[in-house]
DNA sequence: ACCTTCGGGACTCCCCGTTTCT
DNA sequence: AGAAACGGGGAGTCCCGAAGGT
């Protein structure tokens, strides 16, 4: 299939980037990761590693933003459930070792790469976004839905943190728990 | 002075990994900012990188411990924003740029160094700790005062993480207003 | 037209030959400058760079050929003037870049590749033998035609090496004044 | 013996430049020919590629330069013979396929790299400075030595060329015997 | 005995020349 | 004829032992 070598590329380099950050990723790993040879990175990503990296970090935004949308939530709580059960799944499934990938990109980019770090940005926004229109959707008053989309997009990404400290969902159940506590 | 050398290369490694990560902070960056011989650094860190590395961490632990410690609060906002501001700084100073060492340790530290992320957690375990203690002497139900303590630093380090995005602490702001809605 | 986009880029290839040599010469800085898809190199070079290079070989060989077999020289002063000021015109309109596209293969040709290296002993050695032609029907005594067409040939092509150092025709004024006193 | 390694190389990458030219040594050659680690290049040559050939012109200047200075002659012809002979020997050792890692350098040198073109441009002068100096001193008159050492040096270096594509010292040879002639 | 220059490989990313399949 | 894919080196530099200089 024409294409998927691409896509397979940059969905290793995602997954990678969610466990080691950006830095820490060696193109070499994701090539041994997807199968590709050496010669295709500069092919299908003609400004390299940066480009990669945006691509992995466009998908991860993509992807979570899909799976937030389809959910048919009718109540703030199960806006809130959908969106960290999403990332709970990861955690468990890697016993803590993936993170996301988008913190990993924003957290080792150097700091000249403006568009990288723009990238990320927008990602984020993205998620705040939606999450803020399905809250208010939902019953959440709208002046309210605003903060508690931030403070739970900042809390999923500090819980992945320490879940990897702690090999386990634990910070993300609590955090969830308390997070809840916010909806009117 | 002895010792001072090597204490120069812990700040200046805890500064660079609180802006770059840790992979991405090489030891020659270190050296040049902290203008040290390039041999030193085998002589004062048997274990090289890594050691350094834990060492900067340990550094970044044990100052917040000492500063939130020496905070006289009275109450659980107060609690929670000394422990914010002392961040808040940090982002201000340098327009988002630099966040938490210790995140950057835990983001792309390799899945193998164990003591690493053992100490990684203990960190953060001793943040959360001192702050459920602060939390309870100031008037919080002492079932509320873990998981406030627990959310606290998780949305602080995912706050971190969007500040950089932000490139200002903006995020960190809102997070703090809706933490104080945790508080009784 | 066909064979026109082929001609291109023996045309491209030995410009960029003459100012950079062989090696330097990268076949997508010819594909770019001669504004030929990727793939065509195949197509009209089966062997690759190899090939393009003999190619760009031959060009120069046979225009200088032409263009000295052009010149309608009554004395011997004419001929050696004639074969100089071809090349001094290269040399102004890049100011001292451009030089020998030949001597840029013959350089850094792999000790290996004899058929490269048997072209640009012929080409040189056409240029030598149609010289010494000229300069004998224009008078010069038959032995002396040999070695002067020889000399004539070398100290071309190192005063081309100079005048890259240069940045100017220089050396090649100062090494056409002294050609002119071998002749009878 | 310590800068020995250092040396080692440079000697071997002006061995290698005058046989491929610049672009075509690659540093894994010099390394290997000299017998050199990896990562010692770094180490002595904080520049890398273009440090190294520099002082591979460097060295190979200097050496003729004193080589030519230690000939005691007695007449133009002789000194012309003693800087000629000086590279006959290396043509003839190598079967042609040696000639001047000083040229290998202007050759495929950048256009952008003033540095390397400059050094070569002042070790060019050097040798034609030193020529014309010997030359007046054994009996040329002033203002023909000037001419005749540019002619030399182009010539001889014009003269390699052929002789890389002889495979032997022939037009070596050849170019001595007419260069002789220039003296009054 | 401190420490620092030097030497040693193992990567990193990049990009090149090539081939294959459409 | 041309787009996609392929490996192999290219330079760079990183982090680390070991032998010398003070």
């Amino acid at each position: 299939v024409p294409g998927d070598s691409r896509d397979r590329m940059v969905r290793s380099a995602a997954s990678l980037m969610a466990s080691r950050g950006m830095t820490a990723t060696s193109l070499s790993e994701v090539l041994a990761d997807s199968g590709s040879p050496r010669g295709s990175i500069y092919h299908h990503f003609p400004d390299g590693k940066r480009e990669l990296a945006k691509d992995a970090v466009r998908l991860v935004a993509q992807h979570v933003l899909e799976s937030q949308r389809a959910c048919a939530a009718t109540s703030g709580q199960e806006v809130l459930d959908h969106f960290i059960s999403l990332w709970r799944r990861v955690v468990v499934a890697s016993n803590g070792a993936a993170g996301c990938a988008i913190a990993g990109a924003a957290l080792d980019c150097p700091p000249d790469d403006v568009e990288l770090i723009a990238l990320v940005r927008i990602s984020f926004q993205s998620w705040i976004d939606l999450l803020q229109e399905q809250l208010t959707e939902t019953g959440q008053p709208p002046e309210r839905a605003e903060p508690i989309a931030w403070v739970t997009v900042a809390a999923l990404e500090g819980a992945l943190i320490l879940c990897r400290a702690q090999h386990g969902p634990g910070p993300l159940d609590k955090v969830a728990a308390e997070l809840s506590r916010l909806l009117t």
